[in-house]
DNA sequence: CGTAGACCCTGGAAGC
DNA sequence: TGCTTCCAGGGTCTAC
């Protein structure tokens, strides 16, 4: 389940092997994961044109290509990128859309078909997608962020995490993990939180992605990349899918928050 | 306007 | 053993 420091490990492998590399051939085998365009109309686009750049914002990456063109592609649950070498084309079961290069073939494959993919030509992807701003952002002050908590008065402190249009690129673990951290409960409202509250949660939120992008991302079950690396942050999970409070030895609750399975300590959480 | 819930999809785990 | 049911959840859409 790719989050903002997963996603960005992928786009720092993505930089590090295809850029400079032009697309020779496009094989859709699914097209229904392209969002805004036909599967004829999106293989024309991409013809011939070469992989300037990887970028990401929140949880979405970001491939430039020349001639201003740009294709955005997300993840969602389980999609990943496989770069394999001209020998072995190597088709598997869920490859998706394969992007045949001088050198490589770059396969998407995506277990459960969730993953999009929208073509523009326009580069400037803060146009495409309207997001809020990034947790690591230098202008996410305690300013801003206590403007977005009273903007939420009425939410839970869970669901605003997972709002993408406030902070992007949280997604449920690590919303778990931050409240944990934040000894937040996660039922609570934008407007029960007191300043200090407010002030914790922000370092949290950037003290955790931090050190998940370190960490080169979490792997439950499913994350990978270059391939067969894993990320290593599910070795500092305090909270999501634990049984017992790291710090208090509690047992650690599991309930359905903001539709989503969320785990905190009722006895540090509150 | 905001929010809760359904939906997309599949594999794996749990239940029977 | 083998079937059915449930669960995982990001983002989008619909219903209230």
């Amino acid at each position: 389940m790719p989050e903002l420091p997963e996603v960005e490990t992928v786009k720092n492998y993505l930089n590090k092997k295809i850029v400079n590399e032009v697309i020779l051939k496009v094989d859709v085998l699914n097209e229904k994961l392209i969002k805004n365009a036909s599967k004829k109309e999106f293989i024309f686009f991409l013809i011939n044109e070469k992989i300037i750049d990887v970028k990401r914002k929140g949880k979405y990456l970001i491939f430039l290509l020349t001639n201003n063109k740009m294709m955005i592609s997300h993840l969602r649950m389980e999609g990943k990128y496989f770069i394999n070498s001209k020998n072995k084309k190597n088709i598997t079961k869920h490859d998706h859309i394969i992007f045949e290069t001088e050198n490589f073939f770059i396969k998407y494959n995506d277990s459960r078909a969730f993953g999009t993919f929208n073509i523009y030509y326009n580069q400037n992807y803060n146009e495409e997608i309207k997001i809020g701003i990034e947790p690591l952002d230098e202008n996410l002050n305690l300013n801003i962020f206590n403007e977005m908590i009273l903007k939420n008065k009425k939410k839970n402190i869970k669901s605003f995490l997972l709002d993408q249009k406030y902070i992007c690129g949280i997604g449920n673990i690590y919303a778990n993990e931050i409240l944990f951290e934040a000894s937040i409960d996660p039922k609570y409202k934008c407007s029960d939180l007191d300043e200090k509250q407010i002030q914790i949660l922000l370092n949290v939120i950037k003290k955790i992605i931090k050190r998940a992008i370190d960490k080169k991302g979490t792997t439950i079950s499913s994350f990978s990349f270059n391939n067969d690396e894993i990320g290593s942050y599910q070795n500092y999970l305090k909270v999501h899918s634990k049984k017992v409070c790291k710090k208090c030895d509690s047992k650690i609750v599991k309930e359905k928050i903001a539709n989503r399975g969320t785990y905190y300590c009722p006895n540090c959480q509150k």
